[in-house]
DNA sequence: GTCAAGATTGACGAAGGTGTCAATCATCGG
DNA sequence: CCGATGATTGACACCTTCGTCAATCTTGAC
């Protein structure tokens, strides 16, 4: 076939996800986006429709990642251990700027999911199976056998609870820009639920 | 002295606030804002100089109902009942539509916090301040004397966790929207921090 | 080498945003 | 009743956005 993709997509999402990050969704327009990739406003159009099959797009990119990078940290033998390694790696997401004095990047999900206007569809469909991933990759961890930590929660309602509580610490990091008192916090709910020490 | 203010403030505040929490500050324009309260753009102009200081006259508004709210829910004898009135008033205060068939409104603050591109200034001070006033009230309460139910963190940790976790709800109801799951989450914080039942 | 599929390009229209300003109007003090 | 103070009004300038489109260029297939 003639007529063949100009530009390296890989390379393209890439600092398309990598923008998106930074401002969220619906603060990154298509300007932007064509400045960041190096590809013209025209062709990103012309290659995925709108902004929205874009962004979706990306995000199947960031999810995976993520995703990926939460099952890793979490899979170490002691529970406390893991969970400390998921929090660290959730707080570092979003904490590690690119350049420094740069402003943290946050986080992406979040971002969207609290600055659309009316969430629906597609995106809100994707958000759902973001935080769905995570609740499970944490669920399967949780009721892993043979752990002697005891749980203050069932492993499916610890999940959510935690979950939940990732999504405050993104909020919280926004206001106070003190990484210190995310990890205080996170400590603290891991002393919750596994008693202390 | 003459030129006197045509319009009723406290009722064109209201009005912005009604605005600014349905569709979080940056995508509120002031042309929306004109429509909303009945005054003209010029004039709101005019008497609060940008959208900036606008949203800060009304978010102290915002503040000074909601912490005023949370500190009564937070005023009952049993600290268990305190802390389910508490989240059951944070739950309401973001899933309560004004009329029925609307998107819920979500939460101002965290619209706020999550959707500016860089916080910085004034606003994110005037988040802090919310924060920090919630974070006191919620304090004042767990650390109220002659309290039976052990709590499993001291005052002011459990008062982070709390204000962290509250953040964390906001997100949760965007992406599920699922008032039950929420209420469910919240138990379950309750559980961790006083022990089951 | 030729050709056509399809990617690229840059300009375009329409919409919406912010903040400004001169002209007009309403109101209170005297 | 008058005048001045300041609110109101609507048009204005300027910018950014999205999405489209005809013209142009690239490239693989034959």
């Amino acid at each position: 076939m003639a007529g063949v993709r100009q530009f390296d997509e890989g390379l393209a999402l890439d600092k398309a996800l990598a923008l998106f990050w930074q401002k969220g969704y619906a603060a990154t327009s298509m300007q932007e986006l064509a400045a960041a990739t190096g590809v013209q406003r025209g062709s990103l159009y012309n290659a995925y429709g709108d902004k929205e099959t874009l962004f979706l797009r990306v995000f199947d990119l960031y999810r995976e990642r993520f995703v990926g990078q939460m099952r890793e940290a979490l899979d170490k033998p002691r529970l406390r251990d893991a969970l400390r390694g998921f929090f660290g790696c959730v707080i570092a997401s979003m904490t590690t700027s690119m350049a420094s004095g740069m402003p943290t990047r946050g986080c992406l999900s979040t971002k969207t999911a609290v600055g659309t206007e009316d969430l629906e569809g597609p995106l809100r469909a994707a958000l759902k199976a973001l935080l769905d991933d995570i609740e499970q990759v944490l669920f399967e961890r949780l009721s892993r056998e043979g752990e002697q930590a005891p749980l203050a929660l069932p492993p499916r309602q610890a999940a959510r609870l935690i979950v939940t509580f990732t999504r405050g610490l993104v909020v919280v990091e926004r206001v106070y820009q003190d990484e210190k008192r995310l990890r205080a916090t996170a400590d603290n709910l891991i002393a919750v639920l596994l008693g202390p020490q």
